[in-house]
DNA sequence: GTCTATAGGCAGATAGAC
DNA sequence: GTCTATCTGCCTATAGAC
């Protein structure tokens, strides 16, 4: 269990590291965001390498337990590709990347242990997009030919990269038109 | 015109860029590369947003200098789109990101004026992109409905987002997969 | 758990000699 | 054009009181 502070902290930090980056926000600015000190955070996160894992970890969790949920919800497999989507695009509505998009940007200037968590999400990303796919080939719900693996890349790195592009440009509309159709694209007799 | 050492001083800016962010370099970074001293770099460029400003916009216009010489050689639609991949492919090579994909990333700690030109090259690929699509269909090479704007910023995203996911994984043969197969996926009777 | 205080380093930037 | 020297400010991180 984590303390509340912790949590947070974490809260901040993900919002800071999703719009400027890892090395674009410092202890100080936490810990004047949550209104105590600076050697405040470093007693919960001894360095910023350990915050940067935590961070990561935790991210790749709620993604986990989002995607379980629409599972549960007996969502098929359209219905979960959109969900999945939909926790890209509701980043841009905070003018927000996703975190291990900027992340494995910096990947160069990241503490070593905290770029392996990132590669931990997108392997992570990249093995449930193709479940998915393989899945939705079964059903005949979907239609593509080759490896699920391709789409499954395809439709990571069209999230990844357009949730870079629409913020960039200013327009969430882009990254809604570029997934819509590449969905319909999957989709049998689409 | 620009000096030699201004030149070669955007040539090792523009390699730290890609591969740690804007950021994650500083002028005595550049200054130890070339073998001068730091302020000798503020003479070519005052501040770190000039240095900036320059970098993307040299940048942009290397990317029109090759896709004018792809469309000079009399290459069709597919022969130029396969250029306009093969620039993002070629920083893959050398472990690099596309420069605007990473300062796009970094939008939000970058001097205003460096991400304005970041805009304008994401506006400038776009539109290149949108025009070969629809000439491609006119020309009965390509296949897709709706508006040429829609697979031009799918493709766009997809090389932005593929470069750093495949990056992250250590795994060029990711990128060329979700390339080559969304290519194919546009070619009439593909 | 949070504080004050501080160490030690690196950043961008400038002044002025050569 | 490049240099030395320096200013000012921010960073991560730690020691030790409360």
């Amino acid at each position: 269990m984590r303390s509340e502070t912790a949590e947070l902290v974490l809260d901040v930090a993900q919002s800071l590291a999703q719009t400027r980056g890892f090395k674009g926000f410092s202890f100080r600015d936490l810990a004047a965001a949550i209104g105590v000190k600076s050697a405040s955070i470093h007693y919960h996160f001894p360095s910023k390498a350990d915050l940067g894992v935590a961070l990561v970890r935790r991210y790749r969790e709620g993604f986990e337990d989002s995607l379980r949920e629409a599972e549960a919800r007996g969502a098929a497999v359209p219905g979960r590709l959109k969900a999945f989507v939909e926790i890209f695009r509701a980043s841009l509505d905070e003018d927000r990347l996703c975190l291990c998009g900027m992340l494995g940007a910096e990947r160069d200037s990241l503490p070593p242990d905290v770029a392996a968590e990132v590669r931990d999400f997108f392997i992570f990303c990249e093995d449930w997009l193709a479940t998915q796919m393989k899945q939705g080939r079964q059903d005949g719900c979907l239609d593509f030919t080759g490896a699920p693996q391709v789409p499954a890349l395809q439709l990571l790195a069209l999230l990844e990269g357009g949730l870079v592009v629409a913020r960039s440009l200013g327009d969430p509309a882009r990254f809604d038109k570029a997934t819509a159709c590449f969905l319909r694209g999957l989709k049998s007799g689409g």
